[in-house]
DNA sequence: TCTTGACCTAGAGTTGGCTCTAGATTATAT
DNA sequence: ATATAATCTAGAGCCAACTCTAGGTCAAGA
C-alpha cells in the first residue's frame, strides 16, 4: 500500500503520516523506488497507536508505551502507569471544565435576568 | 500601583499584564517617567477580564465581549451569544474527554486483567 | 559614585501536533 | 514527448497564550 491509500485508509493526512515516522511512532517505512511501500505490518502498528492514541495520550507518551509494549509482559506495570497517569489529568481536565461551565451557565443565568429586567 | 505590586495582587506575571494591554485587551496603562503606574480603574478592568476569562473565554472573544460591554445594553444578547457559544464548546469537550476516560478505564482494566493472569 | 533592582522595548522562542511550501523525482496516460 | 498525479525531502509556518532575551532606562540606598 502507498501512503496516500493507508492515508485515506486510516483517516489520517499523508503529512501525518510520515509525521509520525520521522517521530519514530513507527519503524522507517520500506521504501521502493523512493516511495514509502506499507505492508500489512505498518498498518497494524499504525492502528494499534490510534488505538492507544484514543486514550488521550500524547504522542510522547505513546512512543514510551509502545517501547515498554515491546519489551513484553515484564513492562505492564509501567504501560498501567502511563495509562494511570492520563487518567488522572484527563480527570482533573473534566473536573474543571465542569468547573467553568456551571460558572458560565451562572453567568449567562445573571445577563437573561437582566435581559428580562430591561 | 505598579506593575509588579499588579502582577503580585492578580497573580499574573508581568510579562502577561503587558501582553494583555498589547492586544488591546485593556487600554493603554498611564506611564510616568515612562513606567506604568495602574489606576484603581484599570485594576478593576483587569479583574473584570480575569472574571469572564474564568468563564474560559479565549482573548480573542474576550475582547469583543468588552468590545459590546462598553457599547451598553443594547449589546446584552450579542454577549449572551459568546457566552452561549462557549457553552456548547465547553458541553462538546467535557462529553468528549469524558468519552476518553471511559475508553481508557477499559483499558486500564483489561491491562489490570491481564497482570491478576499472568 | 556606584550598584542594585525594578522597570522598559521589540522581537524571538516555547509547546504539541500537525500542515504547508518549494523544488525534485517518478510512474502513468496521451 | 509531455502533461498529470503522486510521491519525495528539508525545513518553515501555524495556533494560543504566554514567556524569555537582549539591551537600555531610572530611582534609591551604601
Amino acid at each position: 500500500m502507498n501512503i496516500g491509500e493507508v492515508a485515506k485508509e486510516l483517516n489520517l493526512s499523508i503529512d501525518t503520516l510520515r509525521y509520525y515516522e520521522k517521530m519514530g511512532l513507527i519503524k522507517e517505512i520500506n521504501k521502493v523506488n523512493g516511495k514509502r511501500e506499507y505492508s500489512e505490518e505498518n498498518i497494524k502498528d499504525l492502528r494499534f497507536i490510534l488505538c492507544i492514541k484514543s486514550a488521550g495520550l500524547s504522542l510522547k507518551d505513546i512512543k514510551k508505551f509502545l517501547k515498554y509494549y515491546e519489551q513484553g509482559d515484564d513492562t505492564l506495570d509501567l504501560r498501567i502507569n502511563i495509562l494511570e497517569k492520563q487518567r488522572t489529568i484527563l480527570e482533573s481536565e473534566i473536573k474543571e471544565k465542569q468547573e467553568i461551565l456551571n460558572y458560565l451557565n451562572y453567568k449567562i443565568d445573571l445577563y437573561e435576568k437582566r435581559k428580562g429586567d430591561k
